[in-house]
DNA sequence: GAAAGCTTTTAGATCGATCTAAATGAACAG
DNA sequence: CTGTTCATTTAGATCGATCTAAAAGCTTTC
């Protein structure tokens, strides 16, 4: 007897159609939702399919069709809360698009970069939605594009001629520097530390030209340690010699988050005499106290964002590269304050 | 002539063959490092892939060799650092085998979990660490078993015949709870919130018993919100009528982190006349004010342990089902003090 | 110098789908 | 009743690797 009821190996599509009485390739147009075939036709397929416990093998297809329904994912780094955020509206876009999502860890280095993109090939991903290592070369990404990858650039922008999801952190910096000015602060620090990229570059000249435009000195750049327990023990490096600050604005919401404990070490009322506007706007802002006031840079639409226009990419790869730049929003809680008094004494 | 110099399609191992002067076959021996082919044959191999720019063809292989280099994780929440973390242990480790990882995001929601577990099987993947959602039944675990897909189960046991990676809550809650004792503590609130499942269960049953084991009343359980922002507001919850804790346990450190500014607003210290005990341990508790002790749970160990469980039982699929469970350990900061005098006398 | 044993190489079938181009059948016009 | 059109269905080739089993070379042994 032909029948083998038990486990033997995995149900096929040529199992499905020889129970519905029908050929392999209608079965197969079936699967694909194809208008080719006949409503009693496709009823009893599916039928077929259910009966059977069939499931489609992806790997097969993707041999022939040339489409992997696979989306790699590289990040520099993901303990970061805001990267986490970033994936995680990554992978909401792409999902919903019947795709998944392959995701890697470059650690921010250009070698491991290399190494894992290689692998996204090899494994045949459809595209790369990348948020490149410091130091990634231009033409890094320009060789990926001649063959024939689909590639988003997400949150640091290395070439002009790739699509780019980020937002208008020049733009954030602004908001953050007239704010302050407009409580009456003169003396801004800025804190930054990490890795130099585009991101960064853009927060810095952001800064400085608000700062400049207003008639301000921004030459008050501060680095800082990377490791969030460290960036509290260095608050210390805001007050130098020369003028003292009245406010810090923080190249990212970890460093807001550390200097905040920093500073209240030092005896100082964040809100009250000194002020303070993170970067990012991660969920743990509302958390703290004082309330962190911080520009949000909402990592879960840029995530949407790249992956949409990886998505439109995919269904015409010769569109020319577009940059989607997302406004942020100044989010005030409690962390800033008008400047105090004495403070404004001092610096005369 | 057949020369096509222009891009064309994509290099295969025919034309490596070709270019090397061998047969597909000793091509595909030399990619899988095979110890039969001679050495200088190897050399021009390996010459031509390079030449060629080869890519191999994940997607070919697999369909063969029935083995995708491909692991299924399936978390219920990737904005959660907690998880964030997790994820990053696991990748590091499948990523080390020089295999990918597929991500996909439950939501929590069994109906979601569902749908990405079919959809990880369709894209053939070879195995499936998965944090199982709130309510999902052991039959849902055992079917996938049946069906040949190895399978490990992280930080939530549902069913004992599938390894698991996770960490000792209950001994980790009986440290807290210890810990707080030996300060004076007697009346000790649990703050809780989120979905039950087993890792929820573990936590309130080890709260429970060592507080009974001390002959201490463990009936003090409080439930609060799910979004970090309303978790402060909802402080208030934690004194009710009757006798008032001079102290509080936490499920985990979002819910720390939402409870230290919420009784900072009603005004009371943390760690001088009420002390507040994290669970997990993420990397914020360092930079709260005052610093968060927290029972640290090794997000990123625990990852690494699912791994490791998932690829012992890829290499031996008939193995008996094993538990790799981590001590949790208590890290002692700031949030903590002995039992104010006041509260003493209050509770006599 | 032929048989045996070993290492190295290879032809051809195969995995499970999709694609192409052609066949089938029904409906309709002349 | 035949030729044409249109909607369905299908056989067979194909994607790019791996596997099996056998062939080809090369030593060694008697």
């Amino acid at each position: 007897m032909p029948f083998e009821d038990k486990k033997k190996s995995r149900v096929t599509l040529v199992d499905v159609a020889r129970r519905a009485n029908v050929s392999r390739a209608t079965a197969s147009l079936v699967i694909r939702k194809s208008p080719l075939v006949g409503a009693d036709t496709r009823a009893r397929v599916e039928e077929a399919m259910r009966e059977l416990g069939y499931v489609y093998n992806m790997g097969a297809a993707r041999l022939r069709a040339e489409r992997s329904h696979t989306v790699g994912v590289i990040v520099p780094n993901l303990t970061n809360p805001f990267f986490a955020e970033l994936l995680s509206g990554i992978e909401a876009v792409i999902d919903s698009a019947g795709m998944v999502v392959i995701l890697a860890n470059s650690g921010d280095l250009v070698e491991r970069q290399d190494m894992v993109m290689r692998r996204m090939r090899e494994h045949g991903v459809d595209g790369v939605i990348v948020c490149p290592a410091a130091g990634t070369e231009p033409a890094f990404l320009h060789q990926l594009a001649d063959w024939d990858l689909p590639l988003v650039q997400v949150l640091r922008q290395i070439s002009e001629e790739v699509d780019y999801a980020g937002s208008d952190y020049a733009a954030g910096m602004r908001q953050a520097v007239d704010y302050l000015a407009s409580l009456g602060h003169r003396t801004i620090a800025f804190a930054v530390h990490g890795p130099i990229h585009s991101a960064y570059r853009e927060r810095v000249e952001g800064f400085c030209d608000a700062m400049q435009s207003r008639g301000l000195d921004p030459n008050m750049i501060v680095g800082l340690p990377i490791q969030i327990g460290e960036i509290a023990d260095a608050a210390h490096l805001l007050f130098g010699e020369g003028e003292q600050p009245t406010a810090v604005i923080c190249f990212n919401d970890v460093i807001a988050l550390g200097l905040s404990a920093g500073l209240y070490d030092r005896g100082l009322k964040v809100g009250e005499n000194f002020s303070l506007i993170g970067f990012d706007d991660v969920t743990d802002a509302e958390a703290m106290r004082p309330r962190l006031t911080s520009v949000s840079t909402g990592p879960v639409t840029i995530g949407g964002n790249a992956a949409r226009l990886l998505l439109d990419r995919l269904a015409d790869p010769i569109r020319p590269p577009r940059r989607v730049v997302n406004e942020t929003v100044l989010h005030i809680r409690q962390s800033c304050g008008p400047v105090a008094i004495s403070a404004l004494q001092q610096s005369r």
